[in-house]
DNA sequence: AATGTCAATATTGTTCAACAATACTTCCAT
DNA sequence: ATGGAAGTATTGTTGAACAATATTGACATT
């Protein structure tokens, strides 16, 4: 049978591997998409990119200037700030409200080690992926599927954010050992705690990358 | 000078202009929107109108079926239940760390107090308008760009679902009173109790909806 | 050298017409 | 009624066209 994929509409599959050229850092923050050039490169009609651009645009990742074109978002220290905030919304809150037992809590678990793993080859973009599925695991426990699709957008964001700087150590490794903190704390059912915690775990990584950025702005 | 609203990409136009005609109820869930008609009534081509069934479709308003169009969105109970668990994330999240004199809390009074007015009158869409406007001020808290945005959308789903029952007196009215209760605790500066009071209005509220719907139903 | 002006050029914004692929209808035979 | 086969309508996607706007480059002025 055919990938579930395939099928999808073609805006729909250009938006996404559109999304992974810019989460992969394929595509650097502030740079123009033309739409002659990406047509081209896709193989597609200008309309039809022009679809997906929109769907992306709305997504926040490419911005839109009138009669000037598209461009890959540059996230800003007011975009980091407003993501934190919806981190600490979704991410504490998920957490507060657990049951122990949550099919997540295995999801959350298996992040864990899979970091660990990847600390230790000192393959530090895995450990960042893992560390990404881990927090996306903890916001699953709060079983909304719209809760989850738009922490994952802000994900996305984020992710940007992080292409700007180039430490992927210091942003992801430190913070592996706190995460399994957080998941002993949820399987152990002390799920107020386990907010707690989390909340100190975002606004250390939001200071922490609010000084990358600082660094990085005045270069 | 022109409108802000003239100038933006039609796509854009064209989205809102459907989406009013969404929640104003025009346009009644499970309909089929045909792309001719539809290109044909804003006299726009077929390519821009197909961008903007796009963003409604992203948005959850609109539902798009592989080669055999876009319909409007049928809420079911499913949805109504994911809804809530939002709303009690967002909504109870923001009011438990509120800050008793954020701008929002004018705008929440205002509200409150636009709620009482149309109330007097027997205005029930008032009601509901004002009734809405309380809960994306209480989110307006939170200070977060992108939490109200992602709650403005939620909001326009859930409206939708109110479409399909017809008791906007029933659905809105008894609940101004304990938005004022809110609205007072958090004046006070108790943002723990009124987070509480929160929890029990969305429980109240997501209760009645449901039970509307199921009377909806079997009929 | 810096600045301003104006035409030439490239890009986006939008439409239109075409055609392939898919879904829906109609009608006929069983 | 039931199933199937043709015919019709709709969506999916493309390519070309043109207006509107933005960028570039040459030239003149200071």
């Amino acid at each position: 049978m055919t990938n579930t994929m395939e099928t999808l509409p073609l805006a729909d599959r250009l938006a996404r591997q559109l999304r992974d050229l810019l989460i992969s850092g394929d595509l650097i923050p502030g740079q123009r998409l033309s739409e002659a050039a990406f047509s081209e490169r896709f193989d597609v009609s200008r309309n039809s990119l022009r679809e997906a651009f929109r769907l992306l645009t709305k997504d926040g990742l490419l911005r839109h200037e009138a009669n000037r074109g598209v461009f890959v978002s540059v996230p800003t220290m007011a975009t980091i700030i407003d993501i934190y905030r919806v981190r600490r919304m979704l991410e504490c809150g998920a957490l507060r409200q657990a049951w122990h037992q949550h099919p997540a809590v295995r999801t959350m678990r298996e992040a864990v080690e899979s970091a660990k793993a990847k600390r230790e080859q000192a393959d530090w973009l895995g450990v960042g992926s893992a560390n990404m599925m881990f927090h996306a695991a903890v916001v699953a426990l709060s079983d909304s599927s719209r809760l989850s699709e738009f922490y994952a957008h802000v994900a996305a964001e984020l992710r940007l954010g992080f292409l700007l700087l180039d430490d992927p150590e210091g942003l992801h490794a430190p913070f592996v050992d706190l995460n399994d903190t957080i998941l002993g704390l949820t399987e152990k059912g002390n799920a107020h705690e386990a907010a707690h915690q989390m909340e100190a775990y975002l606004n250390l990584s939001e200071r922490a990358i609010l000084k990358a950025f600082e660094r990085s702005a005045d270069l």
